[in-house]
DNA sequence: AATAAAAATGATAATCATTATCAATATCAA
DNA sequence: TTGATATTGATAATGATTATCATTTTTATT
């Protein structure tokens, strides 16, 4: 089957709701698709100013709190306090290493550990909405 | 191997840093080990007035750190930006599922997602100090 | 017991990330 | 082009947590 792809997913969105796909909008979302790695809100808007230096703080936070309503971000806190972004769709889901470090942040995947998961929703009688996993520790080159 | 009690842990602890046991602090461990879920600062700061009107919130804070500090104690976000505190001295690792609906939390402990945590972290050579894992869900009560 | 040095306390100000407010601006349908 | 409406950026407000500081406790020493 042929994937939706995010910018449709994102104008399908807006427009239930009565929304505009305004050029602010635009920017942070182009910003925010290149963007792999797992920045903050701050990042994104140094990020954001690099493209147009008007566009506020204020901006950035609403238009990321929109990608997280209709399914193309999710946010996650891997460090103190601080949420952060990920693009999630058409993506396969997955846990997260952080260095503590360098702050680095690797991706996995392993479907065992999914497997058991359901396995510990059901027995407890849960439907699972979603999960996080997250190790934290010293990555390779920090050990050195 | 015999257990070393949970208030001797403290005591050595505070001792080490030149630091007093003092009424305040005895009143807020107490309710804290007593309590067996996972209360954020607000709900001790409660508890702990029972005990002792007089007591202030940043005292409970502050004793809340220390108890981390010295292990007795984890912070857990369970709920949005939140921290909720629990046991763990003594006690043996688990995770958390979580209703977001009536914010029950129930622990669990699977040795077979444990083994596939370090065997992960063993493959990107990372070196784990902790972990986190939480499945959030409607739990069977609220299914209802 | 009295005392002096040091640590702890509670009240509250400060901080930090995030959200709400609002006047001015941009967008879109007619 | 216009008029209704959504959006914007600047900034005030919020809520959780931490820092500050004058006052009070605690402890060791006399």
């Amino acid at each position: 089957m042929k994937q939706i792809p995010e910018s449709k997913i994102l104008e399908d969105f807006l427009a239930e709701k009565n929304m505009r796909l305004t050029y602010p909008r635009k920017v942070i979302v182009q910003v925010f698709l290149q963007s792999m790695s797992h920045l903050d809100i701050e990042e994104l808007h140094e990020r954001v100013r690099k493209v147009d230096k008007d566009i506020g703080l204020a901006t950035v936070y609403r238009t990321m709190n929109l990608l997280v309503e209709c399914g193309l971000a999710q946010e996650n806190v891997l460090f103190q306090d601080k949420k952060c972004f990920e693009r999630v769709y058409g993506r396969d889901h997955h846990d997260h290493l952080v260095c503590t470090r360098c702050r680095t942040v690797k991706e996995f995947h392993h479907p065992m550990i999914e497997r058991f998961q359901e396995k510990t929703a059901k027995k407890h009688e849960f439907s699972i909405v979603s999960h996080r996993m997250t190790l934290f520790g010293i990555c390779r080159d920090c050990k050195e």
